[in-house]
DNA sequence: ACACCTCCATTGTGATCACAATCTGGAATG
DNA sequence: CATTCCAGATTGTGATCACAATGGAGGTGT
């Protein structure tokens, strides 16, 4: 009894699913990357009934792309799709964030200025993968607080989608100045502005990959 | 070669998978029915492999639920819950209606006119099964227009969370007179009124969800 | 009559294996 | 030197099996 409430034994499946979610989501993997159910067992250990169980679960999610032959990559994007995935994220997390909005009190907010402030610092370094997870978890600490899971859950599909693309992205990025686009979110925030907040977000969300579509 | 363009021999899984989805997508299963592998796997002629993937599948979109012990049963969803599948509704069905509005000619607007009868007569019968079927094919004829896959896979997932409530809903409905949302909606699209649409369409989405939280 | 406990059938998990399709490398040919 | 073709290696698919955990039913005790 008394088990750590988060704290389920975690299945062998689970423990990959997971570790490659986190990959592909954070851009660690560059579009067009080859996976195969028996590397993918031998990483983890295991045989390949639980890689491909996680594999199959990915590519549902669009987050891996399955040939016709089943053979299994990363996938690449085209530019209209990049468009959608945007709108989708700028639909759904201006929503978001407008429903946190009430809930966001004072703590929150310097925490997300903290987060920031690793924000900046891994553009200061060129460290990409730093630089999306950060910010990713920038977005999600905010929209933790609207209190919408299945919500979330679909813009962490969205994100997923987007993390390959992503890394192809910030690979060029140069060091230095961090956008300014998520101090205008907390000071919307702060200021209890709803309008100016969904402007804030939208732009955040969209600007930064409409320039990758070549 | 020379295969039929949308005819690759279909996998096991795949078409475990399929026959499932839809089934839990137009209804057919009540909200906390209990599947197994074994029982899967036996109705489909197929060993458990398939059965599994195909159930984790679903799971991972939300279609299923699994508990800590990996049992498999239809989600019974709390009202929260129900609520917030709603409000995405009403915000990807009114940007997929927008970006299909342009693209709607005539053609289209009978055929969906066509589709609206055959909704008509499914309530008229009170036959819930094929209300649920007839009328997402409705949605998803003229979201097909919005040129926008990514957005609809989005929308058909939060259908598939939705199905075995919906049963619920219309298990209970009266028959009678259909709901005259599609007859706003097939006029906005044929005026051009983009405004009156996204009223349209979001009335439709939210109105009969509402009734159901208890 | 009700609660609890024990035991067995059932369930999901993961490993292993056989098989067919596919890809890759190099050799043979023009 | 480029192109084609063949064969070996690699890959995903699905079946089968052993195993541990769970759930439910029936019996026992109070």
């Amino acid at each position: 009894m008394q088990a750590r409430p988060s704290e389920p034994p975690i299945s062998a499946h689970e423990r990959v699913y997971r570790t490659l979610r986190s990959r592909i989501m954070h851009g660690e993997l560059v579009p067009g990357s080859a996976l195969t159910l028996r590397g993918i067992g031998q990483e983890f250990g295991t045989s390949m009934t639980p890689a491909r169980e996680a594999a199959r679960r990915l590519v549902a999610e669009g987050a891996l792309t399955m040939s016709v032959s089943g053979r299994i990559s990363t996938p690449e994007l085209a530019n209209d799709r990049i468009e959608e995935l945007a709108s989708l994220r700028g639909l759904l997390e201006t929503e978001l964030a407008v429903r946190a909005l009430p809930r966001a009190h004072l703590a929150l907010i310097e925490r997300l200025a903290a987060i920031n402030s690793t924000v900046a610092e891994a553009i200061r370094r060129g460290d990409a993968v730093a630089y999306i997870r950060t910010n990713l978890e920038f977005h999600r600490t905010l929209y933790l607080r609207a209190q919408a899971p299945a919500m979330l859950a679909l813009v962490e599909t969205v994100w997923l989608q987007l993390g390959p693309t992503m890394r192809k992205l910030y690979g060029r990025m140069r060091q230095g100045r961090p956008p300014d686009s998520h101090r205008l979110i907390l000071a919307a925030l702060r200021n209890r502005e709803e309008a100016a907040l969904r402007v804030a977000v939208r732009t955040d969300v969209t600007k930064g990959l409409r320039l990758l579509m070549t």
